[in-house]
RNA sequence: UGGGAGAUCGUCUAAUGGUAGGACAACAGACUCUGACUCUGUUUAUCUAGGUUCGAAUCCUAGUCUCCCAGCCA
């Protein structure tokens, strides 16, 4: 898989006239003006032990898009620097995501690829009195570590010489030693007032097997040195992160530059032996404010919380705001990206309204979904003066804005399926649709009025009886009488059943994870999130591709759902319901 | 009582010593064979207190509030 938007390593980076101009966006213009780069590099990082979801969006976006705004690159990195959390499953899905919201790597690379560098960079950094080893345990590095307040005291083995060092990492590397007996450690500042400056560990002892070079290494590098030297290797000129890494940025840039990739070519001959590209180079990190939306969960362990304590019905589940759930409720990538540059780029904390999301998916949609029609809350409506047995094909729109949608056909019959809600007896101030002995317009056909209401016994509406007027039949001048209100339909005869599964935000209160209300935050699932209809949808919307999505007008957008529709046996999600501001006003 | 970061309309976000602007939301109206879409209009903001300056969101001083950091997680 690669980047359709990879240029040449030649090609002129030349920054986008218009589009954001947030502060990102202003570093790596400067940058390029001044020259400091031919070309922006950048790098998507995800740990694959989980599927992405709506907040790692602005990440993706951001960094890929600014390569593809800059005529960059972007790799995909995966980051196993933690043997045994990582399952192909997730790799998979988070590549898939990725090309679901449109964008293409440059290169797919793992941290694993660089394990043989970062061993030598380590036993250089050794040999350079910059790291040592040492025996203390978790909780004893912990007593040694001081607090936020109080600074740390040296580690009884942090003098160690040289010789000794490289003898004890050497024998670490071979599996000599106990998981946890020993780690390899930056030789920092004990005292400094950054606590991840107080000689963070470079090194842990893991006799685990790794998802890519099995049981090759006992030893494992700690996310800090992997990412900076990662980074490095990558040649990434920009590396974007999230603000709670701010205070890894000293320990980053450290780790660059004490190891020197690119002065040190002998330290990374095992990725040029491998056949991949490393062109090393000094990367700059730069931290963003992640992307918080109100009613959702990003954490991955509540996320797969839902999926083992079957709250949901799995990781794609239209419910949840995993990317992959988002799919299949049929959010589009598009809705998703303008959600991203709506939002815009700082370092400030934010929660945004997931009412901006819903809405940016609705502007995707009115553009790009074709129209049907599907009623959800069947109500028989009988035009009495059409004969018994009457049907007619009628030509419709596919999009009322955008003729490149075309037309198609759409039955029309005697007996029609109309929306319960959209027939009152007692109608409410400011109603617009049908009452009894009342006229409404039956889209794309002409002008009824309800001439009878049957009921049944226990006084609840059955059917509607009205007559069609034929002068105001579609095409016609005297369709242009004026009428207050417009209802959809579905012919009884060609009618398709349908079920139709309404969802509805996954809880009830804006923040489920902030617990400060004393509830847990499963306590604020929706039971309601989910409600199943059957309803009938004309022929041409049955006949939908899966996941293709289509608004059935007056109701909202749909999806066909991507695992479970067919056209004998339609299955739709609903996306989002049309802006409404008639019930708003209660 | 440590270190790092951030405070601008309801919400995001711009303004980089020179008219506080935009988007979204809200409200009002127009249009409408979708109570959708679209269009028009309106309302609302520089954390506080001093100072520098012809001029401060921006610079200085002192406060206040919020977030992040004490994994051999990322």
């Amino acid at each position: 898989m690669s980047s359709p938007s990879s240029p040449a390593e030649s090609t002129t980076a030349a920054p986008a006239a218009d589009g954001p101009r947030d502060f990102i966006r202003q570093i790596v213009r400067e940058d390029l003006a001044a020259g400091k780069h031919v070309a922006i590099h950048t790098r998507f990082p995800p740990e694959p032990n989980g599927y992405l979801h709506i907040g790692h969006a602005k990440a993706i976006c951001l960094s890929f898009g600014i390569a593809r705004e800059f005529n960059g690159w972007c790799n995909l990195r995966l980051d196993d620097t933690n043997p045994g959390r990582e399952d192909p499953e997730f790799v998979q899905g988070i590549k898939d995501d990725v090309n679901w919201l449109g964008y293409g790597w440059h290169e797919l690379r793992h941290a694993s690829d660089y394990f043989d560098v970062f061993y030598r960079a380590a036993l250089k950094l050794i040999e350079d009195d910059l790291a040592y080893v040492d025996d203390l345990s978790a909780d004893e590095m912990r007593e040694y570590r001081g607090t936020l307040t109080e600074p740390g005291r040296n580690s009884p083995h942090r003098d160690r010489t040289v010789a000794e060092n490289l003898d004890l990492f050497k024998r670490m590397r071979a599996g000599e030693f106990a998981d946890g007996s020993r780690t390899l450690r930056a030789k920092m500042d004990m005292a400094a007032g950054n606590i991840n400056l107080r000689d963070p560990a470079l090194y842990r002892i893991r006799k685990v097997t790794h998802q890519n070079t099995g049981d090759a290494w006992p030893i494992y590098p700690m996310y800090d040195y992997a990412h900076a030297l990662s980074d490095a290797m990558e040649g990434i000129t920009h590396s974007l992160c999230t603000l709670e890494f701010e205070d890894h940025r000293p320990l980053y840039d450290w780790c660059v530059d004490k190891v020197d990739l690119p002065n040190h070519p002998e330290l990374w001959q095992s990725v040029v032996a491998a056949g991949l590209e490393a062109k090393p180079a000094k990367p700059r990190q730069i931290e963003f404010s992640r992307l918080n939306l109100s009613y959702c969960i990003t954490s991955k362990r509540k996320l797969a919380q839902l999926v083992a304590e079957g709250h949901v019905e799995g990781w794609d589940d239209p419910r949840m705001n995993t990317l992959r759930g988002l799919r299949r409720r049929g959010f589009t990538p598009a809705g998703i990206r303008l959600l991203i540059e709506r939002v815009g780029v700082s370092k400030q904390n934010s929660v945004i309204d997931y009412a901006i999301l819903e809405n940016c998916v609705r502007e995707d949609l009115d553009a790009t979904a074709p129209r049907r029609m599907a009623v959800l809350d069947p109500l028989k409506l009988t035009l009495v003066n059409l004969p018994e047995g009457h049907t007619e094909t009628l030509v419709f729109a596919n999009h009322p804005k955008d003729e490149s949608f075309g037309t198609r056909e759409l039955p029309f019959a005697r007996e029609l399926w109309i929306e319960r809600e959209d027939f009152a007896e007692v109608p409410p101030k400011g109603w617009k649709r049908l009452v009894p002995g009342g006229e409404v317009r039956l889209r794309g056909v002409g002008i009824v009025k309800c001439e009878e209401v049957l009921k049944d016994g226990a006084g609840i509406v059955t059917e509607l009886r009205c007559t069609l007027d034929p002068e105001s039949r579609s095409g016609l001048p005297g369709a242009d009488r004026k009428v207050k209100g417009t209802i959809h339909w579905v012919g009884v005869p060609h009618a398709v059943a349908a079920e139709v599964r309404l969802y509805d935000r996954l809880f009830d209160v804006a923040a489920p994870d902030a617990e400060d209300d004393g509830q847990p935050w499963t306590a604020h699932i929706n039971p309601d999130a989910k409600r199943v209809v059957q309803g009938w949808v004309e022929p041409a919307a049955a006949r939908a591709e899966p996941e293709q999505r289509c608004q059935f007008e007056r109701l909202g957008y749909f999806v066909a759902d991507r695992a479970d529709h067919r056209a004998e046996a339609p299955v739709f999600n609903r996306v989002v319901t049309l802006r409404d501001t008639w019930s708003k006003q209660g």
